[in-house]
DNA sequence: ATTTCATAGAACGGAGCTGTTCAATGAAAG
DNA sequence: CTTTCATTGAACAGCTCCGTTCTATGAAAT
């Protein structure tokens, strides 16, 4: 039945969003979900496929903002505020699930693999701000990291979380360090 | 016999900074100490003790840098680029360790009471940054949280290790940020 | 009406860790 | 020389997890 294999996922997703993946067992997922230890076994035969499951599961419920429409600004400070501040709205609706999944990435390989989808929309996402001041950039190696490091989900949890920094605050510091790379 | 409660510390640090304290173990502890097990239980009846020991021994060999020179600095540009410059060096001989305590502290309380002083100590090292730029600051709000972002060990990590920065051009781009919040 | 299949429930052996206990050894201190 | 004490080595029961196996139940499909 389709719904015990949703039952499933929606556990494991629930657990390394509260605990965290590392931390996971299938005996917990199990539990939670209302089911046999057996039952997950059967839906998810090796870890990897569970990971896989809740991967989709997460991101379809939790699509990251669609960088098409960035492209189409032309003002490179419009097209930074634009995109951080989506991305950092996303962050607050996004927070415990990232902050689990990138901590654990370091221990569980598997983690790690699941998060290179996310990683390497991070890295569009970097590309396109960077494509906006490339031309006018005098010390492009500084533009690329600056930008890359504010693109960052752990530049958001300093910056919001441990500095007390209202979003917008967050994004007109970050712009700031990013346009101090060009003229 | 105290060389054998200093092998035990020795061998709980070093498993610490190898594969982090959340991983490490008391049979692990013992075995790469070449000690029995009831050994490390008879110097430390608790987990707290050894974690203290292992502080001490840890931060005794890796003093944080000294702030009193700073404090003498008078150019505020001058005082954030030698601090920032010397903790960042910092940073670099003590990463492994760094790395895994953070990550471990959100799930092993008592790494996280570990790592309070450290974490003091970058408060000091913070104010005393602030300060310099304090009588000119138009921003005091952008500036404090400017200095605790550019203080903080995930920051070196996302700017050196992840956009892969040398720490000079690491610290003029955060210089460039913190002054960017004072006229 | 019968077969098929997902699930429940219970159990197994194995692994690794915990904290504790016991007896044996050996070295240093009185 | 004798006592004291740190250490060894081995064992115990306890816990949690793992992956697998068996039987029984029940519902849906044919």
């Amino acid at each position: 039945m389709e719904t015990t294999r949703r039952r499933i996922t929606q556990a494991a997703v629930e657990l390394h969003g509260r605990i965290g993946p590392a931390q996971t067992t299938i005996a917990g997922i199990a539990e939670l979900a209302g089911v046999q230890r057996h039952t997950v076994y059967r839906h998810f035969p090796t870890e990897e496929e569970l990971f896989a499951a809740c991967s989709s599961e997460y991101w379809g419920d939790h699509p990251w903002p669609d960088v098409m429409p960035w492209k189409e600004i032309g003002s490179p400070s419009d097209r930074l505020t634009t995109a951080l501040t989506a991305l950092y709205g996303y962050y607050e609706t996004v927070e415990q699930m990232l902050t689990n999944a990138l901590r654990d990435a370091a221990t569980v390989p598997l983690v790690e693999r699941s998060l290179q989808p996310f990683t390497g929309y991070l890295d569009d996402v970097a590309a396109i701000l960077i494509d906006a001041y490339a031309p006018q950039a005098t010390e492009p190696v500084l533009l690329k990291a600056a930008v890359h490091h504010a693109v960052e989900f752990p530049t958001w949890q300093s910056l919001i979380h441990r500095q007390g920094l209202q979003p917008e605050v967050a994004v007109t510091l970050l712009t700031r360090m990013i346009e101090s790379t060009t003229p």
